[in-house]
DNA sequence: GTGGTTGCAAATACTTTGCACCGAC
DNA sequence: GTCGGTGCAAAGTATTTGCAACCAC
């Protein structure tokens, strides 16, 4: 893998919030940043195994748990058993799953502003839609 | 425990899916059917202990995938890890899960209207909107 | 040097599966 | 009687944790 720079965001973050920037934290974000934002940690460490085979997955688990307590990154359950993680840096998008095929559309998030407004109106609760997952079927499976 | 009389659909399509009906199953079936509409295989098996000692939570597993697959229950995900499973006879619901507080709040589907139709119009989607997890923040932690 | 971090192994938690026996039909 | 269902034990999968060595600060 090329050694990808990125985004100073995280980096800056983990750094004042006393938290340690370690090569292997730079090559987890590095794998985030290059990922199509659904990327869970078995996945992380397949990418990473063959330059670093000593980056254990536990290791994996323990940043993307920071990244999340650091509001950097969102968890995401896409109903395959396995958590995804999307680092907001790269901006917030939304999921459209097939229960039939299985394919996974994106979608922004301007569709959910107005139930998003409806939620705080109605029940004067705020939503965090930052990465959401809706089942359903496709064009084609319908 | 009492014979609770299970409404009839689930039974019918049971039986009528080439499916047996056993008293385990009733008795699982009576457990969804008083239930608030979000339980997990271990709360059932709980629920059942004191008058089914028997009644493995394997055979719990194995009678909610069913549920599932003849279309009688939804699955979801409330972000703790376990499944939860809920009778389509009882009516669809959703829920507003508060991050900070851990608060389940139940609405109902009304809400998703407009997204429903966005999403078909705009993605050529048809949204599964029966069993949906929202996360966010209650008024008393906004 | 200190305190956060890592690698490893073991433990957790939830869910699934193989199999022999059982029971609904 | 047949074929699906059950109980049990074991396995599977994703994730977490305890701990000693390690290294970023």
């Amino acid at each position: 893998m090329r050694p990808v720079q990125p985004g100073k965001l995280a980096e800056n973050t983990i750094r004042s919030s006393g938290h340690h920037m370690t090569p292997q934290r730079l090559v987890i974000l590095e794998v985030l940043e290059g990922s199509n934002g659904h990327t869970s940690a078995e996945e992380i460490h397949s990418h990473v195994r063959s330059r670093y085979p000593k980056l254990h997955i536990s290791t994996i688990y323990r940043a993307l748990d920071m990244l999340k307590r650091l509001g950097l990154a969102t968890e995401t359950d896409l109903g395959d058993g396995k958590l995804r993680y999307h680092l907001h840096e790269k901006g917030y998008h939304h999921h459209l799953i097939c229960e039939k095929c299985g394919r996974v559309e994106d979608m922004d998030e301007s569709i959910f502003t107005p139930l998003k407004a409806a939620l705080r109106r109605k029940h004067h609760f705020h939503a965090d839609l930052r990465h959401l997952a809706i089942f359903g079927r496709c064009q084609g499976c319908a």
